[in-house]
DNA sequence: GCATCTTCGTTAGCGGTTGG
DNA sequence: CCAACCGCTAACGAAGATGC
C-alpha cells in the first residue's frame, strides 16, 4: 500500500522504540492515512478500535504518541465532571450501544512528503503455517503457502489435486458435513432466527442438507446441489434461486440482510467463518504435528485419526465431522 | 570478512476483565 | 460495541559467538 509521510511524522515513528515498534508505528500511521480519505467536512474520520487492533494489538501507545505530538486528535464530547458538577470534562466520543466508533482527525498537513510502501501483513510465523509447511516438506513438496484475502483460505500447490497426489500414503481426511449450510444455520440460531424448513434439516442428524436440496430441485445427486446453494448465498442473481427462496423464505431474508450489511464482502463471509474455525483454531491448536488444511477439512495421518477427531468434536460439538481414507 | 547460529531480552497477540 | 489494562508465553529481533 503506497502512502505519503512527512519528515516530522517519520521522526516520531523512528523514536517510538526498536525496529519492531517502528514498523508497527508505520502500519498504524498508514491505517490512519488511508482512513483519512473518508473524512467528513470537519476532518474527522471513523476508525474502529477493532480495526487498529487487528493491525497491531498495541496500537494505543502509538495513537497516544501521535496525540501527544499534535499529529492527530480524537472527537470529544463534553460531560459533567463527577467531582465538580459545575465543570465539564471532555471525553472520547464513541458508543457501542448507538453503533458509532472512535473518530480521529489529522491536525497537520499529510498531503505532502515522501512516498513509501507499507506492508500491512505481518511476517510472523504462526503455528498453522509451520504445521502446513512441515507437513508439505515431509511429503516432499515445497512449502509455497499463501492465504487469500477474500475468504482467508490457505493455498498450496497440491491443494487442487491432493486426492490423486496423496493417495495410498496412509493419510486420512476429517471434514465437516455440509459445512457452509450448517454455519449459516448456526448463525441464524445465534440470532434467534428460525426458518422452519431449514431448521428441520439441521435438527435431525439423519437428514442431509444437500440430499434434500437435490431432491427438491430434481437434481441427480447431492453434489449437484452445492452450486445452487452457493449461488443462493453468494450470488447477486436473485431470479436463478426462486425455488430455494420459496423453500427457505426466512433464511433468504437473512442472507439478504447479510449482503446489505457486508456489501461486496458478503460473499466471503461464510468462507471467513470457515477459515476461522479450520485454520485459526483447529489447525492452529491441533494436538499432532502433521496436518494439511483443505478449506473445510484436514488431512492427517491415519494413526492420528482418533486423536484429531476427538479433538475436533470436543472443540466444535455443534458441527458434524466425517472421516475417510485417502 | 562475511554468513550463519545461538542467546537473551523484548514484543505481539490473545484471553480475560473492567469500565464507558 | 469500543477502550484500556493486565498477565502470560511463543515468537521475534538484535547482537554477540562461531564457523567457513
Amino acid at each position: 500500500m503506497k502512502i505519503k509521510i512527512t519528515q516530522k511524522i517519520k521522526d516520531i515513528i523512528d523514536s517510538l522504540g526498536n525496529k519492531t515498534v517502528q514498523t508497527s508505528g508505520l502500519k498504524i500511521y498508514a491505517a490512519l492515512y488511508l482512513r483519512n480519505k473518508r473524512k467528513n467536512t470537519s476532518g474527522y474520520f471513523d476508525c474502529p478500535s477493532t480495526y487498529l487492533r487487528s493491525i497491531n494489538s498495541r496500537y494505543s501507545k502509538i495513537i497516544n504518541r501521535f496525540i501527544e505530538e499534535g499529529i492527530i486528535d480524537y472527537l470529544k464530547t463534553l460531560k459533567i465532571d463527577p467531582n465538580d458538577i459545575f465543570q465539564t470534562i471532555a471525553s472520547k466520543k464513541y458508543s457501542s450501544d448507538l453503533g458509532y466508533c472512535m473518530k480521529y482527525k489529522f491536525l497537520v498537513d499529510i498531503s505532502s512528503g515522501q512516498e513509501i510502501e507499507v506492508d500491512f501483513n505481518s511476517n510472523r510465523k504462526k503455528r498453522w503455517y509451520e504445521i502446513t509447511a512441515n507437513s508439505l516438506l515431509e511429503l516432499g513438496y515445497t512449502p509455497e503457502i499463501k492465504r487469500d484475502s477474500f475468504g482467508r483460505r490457505v493455498h498450496y500447490p497440491i491443494l487442487n489435486n491432493y486426492k490423486e497426489e496423496l493417495k495410498n500414503k496412509g493419510l486420512c481426511v476429517i471434514d465437516s458435513k455440509t459445512s457452509q449450510p450448517r454455519l449459516l444455520w448456526l448463525m441464524m440460531q445465534k440470532q434467534g432466527i428460525i426458518d422452519p424448513a431449514y431448521h428441520a434439516i439441521f435438527t435431525d442428524d439423519a437428514i442431509d442438507f444437500y440430499e434434500v436440496l437435490a431432491q427438491y430441485l430434481n437434481l441427480k445427486d447431492r453434489d449437484k446441489a452445492k452450486k445452487p446453494f452457493t449461488h443462493w448465498v453468494n450470488g447477486k442473481n436473485e431470479i436463478a434461486n426462486v425455488k430455494i427462496q420459496k423453500l427457505f423464505p426466512i433464511a433468504t431474508c437473512f442472507i439478504r440482510g447479510l449482503k446489505k450489511l457486508y456489501y461486496k464482502d458478503s460473499a466471503s463471509y461464510l468462507q471467513r467463518e470457515e477459515a476461522k474455525i479450520w485454520i485459526d483454531d483447529l489447525l492452529q491448536n491441533i494436538p499432532v504435528d502433521f496436518a494439511l488444511p483443505v478449506h473445510d477439512s484436514l488431512i492427517i495421518k491415519r494413526e492420528d485419526l482418533n486423536t484429531v477427531l476427538e479433538y475436533c468434536m470436543t472443540k466444535y460439538p455443534e458441527l458434524r465431522f466425517s472421516k475417510k481414507e485417502l
